[in-house]
DNA sequence: TCCTCGTTTCGAGGATCATGGAAATGTCAG
DNA sequence: CTGACATTTCCATGATCCTCGAAACGAGGA
């Protein structure tokens, strides 16, 4: 992942309504939500919802696809596991972070996907 | 984690000097850097510099020590995989995400710490 | 104490972003 | 074709953020 994607997708979620609906979608699995039921459930304008969902779309981190009258929308979990990925890149020069077993897990977890 | 939190890190994280600021210290390990020595890695003039750590350190996502003259920086690991954790919360409605691998070890990561 | 070095704060200018109503677009049923 | 519905685009307003030189601050060394 390049920095620019990595900040593009960092300040997609760096908005209180796109967070929440970041993660409505991420819980809400392979089903999807239509934009209307978002809007529903987090109680934004249309216009609004339609502007954020936007620029999570062009961050890449949901998808969109019609579905008859309506527009479901997913979270792209391989962009999300990417962007994990490269905040913790080469964690803690190999020092195993100490006490941090956090730490240590997301690195091993990271290495055994390159592998 | 709480939202507000998370929305902190996250504009912290969303800005190209800030994240190669912090993917710096991340590399850096327990050790650290002294400002002036990141200034000089990431070509940021001092003043500049001094702003992005105060957000980063508002943020959580870093902390600073006084040694002798310098200040040093070091990122802090426990807040960089709480802001992860909370990102893929409930990943996937349990539904394993289909043929997204990297998803499913995310959330077997997260059900494995919370245990 | 005086001076130097490392770092932070101040301040103004320019750039980017969020909001939400109204109008436009696209999709389907009758 | 017409009407109804779901969603997006347009647009102006207000708010927030980034930059960096200059000045201020704080900790040692002589």
């Amino acid at each position: 992942m390049e920095a620019t994607t990595a900040i593009a997708a960092l300040s997609a979620l760096a908005q209180e309504h796109r967070l929440a609906l970041f993660r409505l979608l991420v819980q809400a699995g392979e089903e999807g939500m239509a934009a209307g039921a978002i809007a529903d459930a987090l109680g934004v304008p249309n216009s609004s919802l339609s502007f954020h969902l936007a620029q999570l779309n062009r961050a890449g981190l949901v998808r969109q696809e019609r579905q008859h009258r309506s527009l479901i929308y997913r979270a792209d979990y391989a962009a999300m596991n990417g962007l994990v990925s490269y905040l913790i890149e080469n964690c803690c020069a190999g020092a195993g972070c100490g006490a941090d077993q956090a730490c240590v897990e997301t690195d091993a977890r990271q290495k055994r996907k390159s592998a």
